[in-house]
RNA sequence: GGGUGCUUAGCUCAGCUGGUAGAGCGUCGCCUUUACACGGCGAAUGUCGCAGGUUCGAGCCCUGCAGCACCCACCA
């Protein structure tokens, strides 16, 4: 006996706890020993994140992916874990011990690792708390943790074999220097944005006086004077005429005492600003470049702060660059040396953790050589041995790859993993797998032992990201999981991580197993507000998975979104905003209507638009199937509908035996026994499911959802379960009601399963009871077997009865609604000129027929009798005649129809015109243009059979209203 | 500067290899029909961004234009 209400938020967390601990979950579980290995690898989320809605989208695909294989057989394995995220971890940390007035630096390095630690005890299990409730059958009993011992040490064999190789190396470049977080970061990390600023016209004074032209100074553009200190060339075109005098002549450098000498070099655009400029090698990439081309020295003149060193005029060092900046306009303003300060768009970098400006520093990092790994891995790709979802993709990944850039892998950091490397005191480095090792090394070369310290960088966090697939499942070492379940199946993942991410396990996966990491690479759209905005804090758009699951009260939701933002005083229109949107807060809609919704949007779109009311319709769905399934099981166990109103005792039947109430083995039904509509569910059945094979096969969740919606609701629930309620409820026919109770029980059972992927919960609740009346024996709908379309092939015969069933009742319908009668009122019913087939098709349906009309009689008019004045409707070349008989108005019936005819008029007109055109007959398919035939013909009937109405309610209409 | 997407009903989006449009939500009308008012039945709404082209035929293919979004990139 089911509960009346459906209710998510008592049934979903029971039945996961079951599951996680009756090991459903397990690597291979429900699989053979001969089944083949179905692997997903979980992007790996931050230690210090909570789950968002992007996470539970890619998440419910990931979860339906894993247990459609593991209903199919294969042995899967969903391979959880979390990511130590370098970066965000420490400053997450730090800024608690800001908090408590201390500093990082104020610990020693153990001190401060042991905190990050106790931090990620206390607070990483909100994840795996937000995963559960969110149903993922991933195998907990083999999450990693990427600072984990095993991955750690995978980490570090992968270090030491590319070092081996002379993929890694060490050396000194201008790197992207986080100035706040004194580390250096990759390409990648630093993301551009235009920004206001200025572009300052510096006078350089030359040297030795004027030119012979009389020239002097030099007019240099910068959009950052002070890095002017460190200028040690100013540069012009070697074409421009303005200047070429000038080159190899020396400016003073102001504010310094240096002279520096003037270059000719083609990267300068002569019709920029003055066509000169200033060089300054050891902060900026492009002058660093052209300081190496003309041998001119590195002038560092920052801290690894950005204050200004001792490189800079003694009363200046100490500044920090901005103040700094404003300190050197004065000085440079105040001698007369600048020309003018003109505002100017420029692209600013900025870290995309601090969000702090950027600085290109000179620092000793360490680097992959990448060119030999992304040879093959772009090779993997062309020759589709890994496969985008959307296709698309691939060319993002071929752009960035062809022009990829050596990786600066270290850090200056402490959170990480440290790199394998010491040095002697000479500077001579020894990377090795321990510090043993090293010392080895260290004696070989000297011949003695000497002393080693340790690099103190650690390595960048996607290092070991990259290993994840095969990390996670034991490498370096052979393990079974690795031979099982390597190369992984599938990679669900954003586009917003195929560069830092995805390319680099195709890189480290070739490199290290010699395989492709995945076969393929489903790329997710990005999840944004109802309205497409990129949700975010300081937008006050952010909807918490759970939240939407369980609900939330609105209070609770507004001090949610208020709380913790970067610029505060958003926090009122954010409040407005949300009480707007929310006034009641959010109600409880469960996990499993979330995951279809998400299921359902997964279109391959790049942006996706998440709509809370879309989440409530299919909680509605939810709802629907809820209790559909009462009302099957009330069915089977014999009872009539009318449960829950008389209390439910109901296990004395009025309507069946008490054999009904036994699903010992399910309900037997010959084949012989099934009914037009029980063929035609079972029909509709196999056609649903051949549809939602073939969305999985292209990864098209959408479809998938949508065809098992449509089915459910449409076919199923308004059709299916209104037809076979008359059988139910009468004696008449034991043999129909078996058939159909058995028809009611195995298309439901198999519905449930070929559900249950994206909405794990409910099915798994129904099915439970519902199973044994289809015969079905087992624990669990997560090992049942995948539904089979063929085990449901198609019933033409079927299709076309209830087709004209269908066409009737709805004509039928349409004039009920349409003259705003009642449902209660039953209609007469009057056919007209019906064929034979009609007349047999009335004989076996005409019970349904005045069931789902709601008919009070049905007459078939004799040869010459007269129609009385009537409503029509048309089904196939039948004329269904609904008598006005003071229920309908002759004007309503008269608008009807000729809303009718001037539909049919232009598909007439439009039909016409096409087989009328020569070159259409000629050239299109044949089938097309006999198609088109058969349609013109069709409609030209029903038209001349509604103007025949038409002419008699005309006549009506003329007489009376 | 290079690249990639997007522009379809009031809103959010589908639309497979070209045969002239669909869903969910919303809207309107009728209905306490015995699984479900988280419901039932019915209805309305689109020159498929614009302009050309290919084709017997284009939302779907090609070209151009406009608008929007994103990615990459070293113009001071």
């Amino acid at each position: 006996m089911m509960e009346k209400v459906y209710s998510p938020v008592e049934i979903e967390p029971r039945l996961y706890r079951r599951w996680e601990a009756a090991g459903y979950f397990a690597a291979g579980a429900g699989a053979g020993p001969e089944a083949r290995g179905y692997c997903i690898v979980i992007p790996p989320p931050n230690v210090t994140g909570t789950l968002h809605l992007g996470h539970a989208f890619q998440h419910t695909i990931m979860d339906a992916l894993t247990r459609a294989h593991r209903m199919r057989g294969d042995a899967t394995l969903w391979q959880p874990g979390i990511d130590h995220a370098g970066i965000a971890t420490q400053m997450v940390v730090e800024r608690a011990l800001n908090a408590e007035g201390a500093a990082r630096t104020d610990l020693s390095r153990e001190a401060f690792l042991q905190r990050v630690w106790a931090w990620k005890e206390q607070s990483g299990g909100t994840i795996g708390r937000q995963m559960r409730r969110l149903g993922v059958s991933v195998d907990w009993t083999r999450e990693r943790f990427t600072m984990d011992a095993g991955l750690s040490h995978a980490v570090l064999e992968a270090f030491v074999r590319l070092h081996e190789e002379g993929l890694i190396y060490r050396g000194q470049r201008l790197v992207n220097w986080d100035p706040s977080l004194r580390t250096a970061l990759s390409d990648l990390e630093v993301l551009s944005s235009e920004e206001d600023g200025h572009l300052w016209h510096l006078r350089y004074p030359l040297a030795d006086g004027p030119a012979p032209d009389g020239t002097t100074h030099l007019v240099v553009a910068t959009t950052r004077p002070e890095t002017m200190l460190g200028d040690t060339a100013v540069a012009v075109h070697p074409g421009d005429e303005r200047y070429r005098h000038l080159v190899g002549r020396r400016v003073q450098l102001p504010l310094t005492g240096r002279q520096i000498p003037i270059i000719a070099d083609d990267y300068v655009d002569a019709s920029f600003g003055t066509g000169c400029v200033k060089i300054t090698p050891a902060h900026d990439f492009n002058d660093y470049a052209i300081g190496m081309r003309h041998g001119l020295p590195l002038i560092n003149i920052f801290t690894p702060d950005a204050r200004l060193n001792e490189q800079a005029p003694a009363h200046l060092v100490g500044l920090d660059r901005f103040e700094a900046r404003t300190r050197i306009e004065a000085e440079l303003g105040a001698a007369g040396l600048i020309e003018r300060i003109e505002p100017h768009k420029l692209m600013i970098p900025r870290g995309d953790r601090s969000g702090v400006v950027i600085e290109p520093y000179l620092t000793d990092q360490w680097y992959v050589r990448i060119a030999p790994l992304a040879q093959p891995a772009i090779a993997a790709v062309q020759d589709a041995r890994v496969r985008f979802v959307p296709e698309g993709w691939d060319k993002t990944y071929f752009q960035w790859m062809n022009n990829i850039q050596d990786w600066c892998i270290s850090r200056q950091l402490w959170w990480g993993h440290r790199i394998p490397a010491w040095y002697d005191e000479s500077g001579q480095v020894y990377v090795a797998r321990s510090e043993a090792e090293a010392l080895a090394q260290a004696r070989a070369r000297h011949g003695r032992d000497v002393p080693l310290r340790q690099d103190e960088d650690v390595l960048d966090t996607w290092f070991s990201s990259a290993l994840w697939p095969f990390s996670t499942l034991g490498w370096p070492e052979r393990t079974a999981e690795l031979s099982r379940f390597y190369p992984t199946d599938v990679l669900v993942t954003g586009f917003d991580i195929i560069f830092f991410w995805v390319a680099r396990m195709l890189m480290f996966g070739l490199k290290f197993t010699g395989e492709v990491p995945f076969r393929q690479i489903y790329i997710t759209g990005l999840i944004r507000d109802e309205h497409g905005q990129k949700m975010s804090k300081s937008k006050g758009n952010i909807l918490d998975p759970l939240d939407i699951v369980d609900g939330i009260e609105l209070p609770a939701l507004i001090a949610k979104r208020t709380a913790g933002l970067m610029q505060p005083h958003l926090a009122a229109a954010i409040e407005k905003a949300t009480r707007k949107q929310f006034p009641n807060g959010i109600a409880a809609h469960g996990t499993d209507a979330l995951r279809f919704t998400l299921a359902s949007i997964a279109t391959q779109s790049r942006d996706i638009s998440f709509e809370l009311g879309r989440v409530a319709g299919n909680r509605n769905f939810c709802n629907k199937l809820w209790n559909a399934a009462r009302f099957v099981l009330g069915a089977l166990q014999g009872r009539s509908g009318s449960e829950g109103a008389g209390e439910g005792e109901g296990e004395a039947s009025q309507a069946g035996a008490a054999a009904d109430s036994d699903p010992a083995d399910g309900i037997p039904a010959g084949d012989a026994a099934l009914s037009a509509a029980d063929r035609w569910i079972r029909s509709r059945l196999g056609v649903a499911l051949a549809a939602v094979d073939e969305a999985w096969r292209e990864y098209r969740f959408d479809f998938a959802a949508g065809a098992l919606y449509e089915f459910t609701w449409h076919e199923f629930c308004d059709w299916y379960l209104e037809i076979v309620k008359p059988v139910l409820n009468s004696d008449a026919d034991p043999g129909a009601r078996q058939a159909a109770r058995a028809t009611l029980a195995t298309v439901l059972e198999t519905l449930l399963r070929a559900l249950h992927p994206l909405m794990p919960f409910i099915t798994e609740e129904i099915w439970l009871r519902i199973a044994p009346w289809a015969g079905v024996r087992g624990d669990t709908i997560m090992l049942a077997p995948w539904p089979q379309a063929a085990q449901f092939p198609r019933d033409p015969g079927a299709e076309a009865e209830l087709g004209w069933l269908m066409q009737a009742v709805l004509g039928i319908r349409q004039i009920r609604g349409e003259m705003d009668i009642a449902p209660s009122r039953r209609l007469p019913l009057l056919l007209q000129q019906p064929d034979a087939q009609d007349l047999a098709l009335l004989g076996r349906h005409q019970g349904l027929l005045t069931h789902l009309a709601g008919l009070g009689s049905v007459r078939v008019l004799a040869g010459g009798e007269a129609a009385p004045p009537a409503a029509a409707a048309l089904a196939g070349q039948l004329t269904l005649l609904v008598p006005m008989a003071g229920l309908i108005e002759p004007a309503s019936e008269l608008s009807r129809l000729e809303k009718r005819l001037h539909k049919l008029a232009q598909e007439i007109a439009r039909a016409r015109g096409k087989l009328a055109n020569d070159e259409f007959v000629q050239h299109a398919p044949p089938e097309v243009v006999t198609q088109e035939r058969e349609r013109l013909a069709e409609f030209e009937r029903a038209r001349a059979r509604l103007e025949r109405q038409l002419e008699q309610v005309r006549k009506l209409g003329g007489s009376g209203a």
